[in-house]
DNA sequence: CTAAATACTAGAATAATGTTCTAATTAGGT
DNA sequence: ACCTAATTAGAACATTATTCTAGTATTTAG
């Protein structure tokens, strides 16, 4: 195997155990030592790819992210109304949350303390992300759909019932996945952003 | 002065001091050292009187729900209606978070990892809590005013859109405080819980 | 095809820091 | 005044993330 291949795999199974430990018992409790036997990686190796321990939670982090933004825009772009794209987004956040477990709750924690650097990667994928969101908004609110409202109000009125259900979800504290209550959180969202003759 | 009110005063300043750190860097990476010096305390005292660093951050957790508590109750009980129910909760959500940005941002962070008796501290205190606001709910969704849901659902999507955008006013990527939108988040509180006929 | 450069791996040694432990001190009750 | 228990003190300890030096494999250039 090529060393480009041999590498890229051990970081990404490096990246997939450290996600587990880290889901687990949070990235301070996690042990570099319990991820380096599980992964089959050297001390060296790690430390070469990733700095430090807050390294992988970084690249674990944005790799999230990056992924989670895709879909996202894959279930939202080619709605056609206010209404199906806002619902699309919610059942979208519902399913992702609820098939995912892990990676939603790592990066809902919040755990994560970016270096400088994955600061400024993730804020330059966050530009190209919101502009995309922004495009479709924009015609939806001088239709007069949707509230005009603060930008940065937006994505707390849409997505914030369902982040914090998705919270209390993922630390056991209720039964429904938000996947089963995705169209009470759509109808919710909805409602709150709608524009009220 | 009495060992008493001398040991509770340094209970408190530790308490004080250790909040400025966490919510400034994070639990993880406040020196245990740091605390001690800011604060005049021996490493003896301290784990004496916390057990351990996280000893400390539950203690601060559990001071800063109880007082959350306190004043949500004192805020929603007297509202004789729905609407202006839902709506002061929304805004003591704000204000609170407004004015206590420090603790606030600490206790939205769930960085802190319970231990069991902490968790069964927290359990006793919240039962409590949830009576108070089930027994305000109850009549107003019996009349048909508020809509009929899951139980564990009010929460979401009363504070979810608050909770979530004052996350992002004190990760620092906007600028109005949660106090000066509030009148549009209680608004769309309302909006997602109230029955549509 | 060979040699130099580079990327990567290895693990022992180190450093940082949270926690324990033993001894000394202080306050409150008798 | 003395005894007991709570508290304070800080040096010693243990854990664990990280560094460092040396070695190995792969790619690239001549």
């Amino acid at each position: 195997m090529s060393r480009k291949n041999q590498t890229s795999e051990l970081k990404a199974r490096v990246m997939e155990v450290a996600l587990g430990h880290f889901s687990e018992v949070g990235i301070e409790r996690t042990n570099v030592s319990n991820i380096l036997t599980d992964a089959g990686c050297s001390v060296g190796s790690l430390y070469h790819h990733f700095g430090n321990k807050e390294g992988i939670a970084e690249a674990v982090f944005i790799d999230g992210v990056n992924q989670f933004n895709s879909r996202l825009l894959a279930a939202l772009l080619p709605r056609r109304t206010a209404d199906k794209g806002i619902k699309a987004i919610v059942t979208f956040c519902c399913e992702w949350v609820t098939n995912q477990p892990e990676l939603a709750g790592f990066l809902l924690s919040r755990e994560v303390t970016l270096s400088d650097n994955a600061k400024r990667e993730l804020r330059k994928m966050d530009r190209a992300f919101g502009q995309s969101i922004y495009d479709w908004f924009v015609p939806h609110v001088k239709s007069g759909a949707l509230l005009e409202l603060p930008t940065s109000m937006y994505v707390p009125l849409i997505c914030g019932s369902t982040l914090e259900y998705s919270r209390l979800w993922l630390s056991g504290r209720n039964n429904r996945s938000p996947a089963d209550v995705a169209s009470i959180l759509a109808e919710a969202a909805w409602q709150s952003v709608k524009h009220n003759l």
